[in-house]
DNA sequence: TGTACTGTAATAATAAATATTACAGTATGA
DNA sequence: TCATACTGTAATATTTATTATTACAGTACA
């Protein structure tokens, strides 16, 4: 992953978190983040699709958790930013070689265990224990 | 991780535990894994500075391993290519706001843990046991 | 000395990630 | 009902990362 949609939303999601009371508007949120609304918005489309955040629109609008963030756990997050496997993706060998031709299915089930492995993980961890961490 | 960089890498190294009495040129490994002999040659340059490879100029000359490959850990080849964090990079966030000020030190930490715990697994993955799965 | 390699740099091409702009749609409340 | 302040989303531009290609000097062999 070479990209800052993990930061991202999880920055996104500490501050909802931290402000569980109250709609934040994008705006808002970008002004902490330090980038720009339309991409806060983006990213919120996203974690609302995979059932984390909600939103209300119109005058006085913005978003929230959708459920306490005891039950939301790094793993859906990291799920729903994720733009392949950890190990990256894969070449398109040629099937003319014996090593060419067996190559991506051994590749693709290492980055299935991989991605399993990880994933047991980052479902122990949770959004409100890493939002503790903030004094 | 989003590039084809570690099955690139461990492709050849594949090859070269297959055919471990031979210097492979890089003409061969690239059409074994269809790209381009300049590109598979930067990447045995890079396993080559990581110590994985060892290479032969001059004519009749190529790579092969620099080690058993029993030695040679999984986690040896994704340490050799992997461009940032699993989880990503970070954002540039607003100093003045209370989370923005500390977020970046706590994300830096998550993605710390996480590529240990990545790590140990690979650690305990050779490229031997990868490359016996070739039946 | 010709040949077949590596090593590496320069450049080009493609793809991914991020930023920006724009605007329709929606809810609020004066 | 209308101005206002939001969201949602698409279109586009820009920037950065990745991969491919070309070129050529250097090296070793026969």
């Amino acid at each position: 992953m070479n990209n800052v949609r993990f930061a991202t939303s999880l920055h996104i999601l500490t501050l909802l978190t931290y402000m569980k009371d109250e709609l934040l508007s994008s705006e808002f949120i970008a002004g902490s983040i330090n980038i720009n609304p339309a991409v806060v918005r983006k990213e919120i489309s996203n974690l609302r699709n995979n059932g984390l955040i909600e939103s209300k629109e119109g005058k006085g609008g913005g978003s929230r958790l959708a459920k306490p963030a005891s039950e939301i756990r790094i793993a859906d997050i990291y799920k729903a930013v994720k733009p392949a496997s950890v190990l990256g993706k894969s070449n398109t060998p040629n099937p003319a070689c014996p090593i060419g031709k067996d190559i991506n299915q051994h590749i693709d089930n290492l980055y299935q265990d991989t991605e399993n492995f990880l994933l047991k993980k980052l479902e122990n961890m949770t959004l409100e224990k890493f939002t503790k961490k903030f004094s």
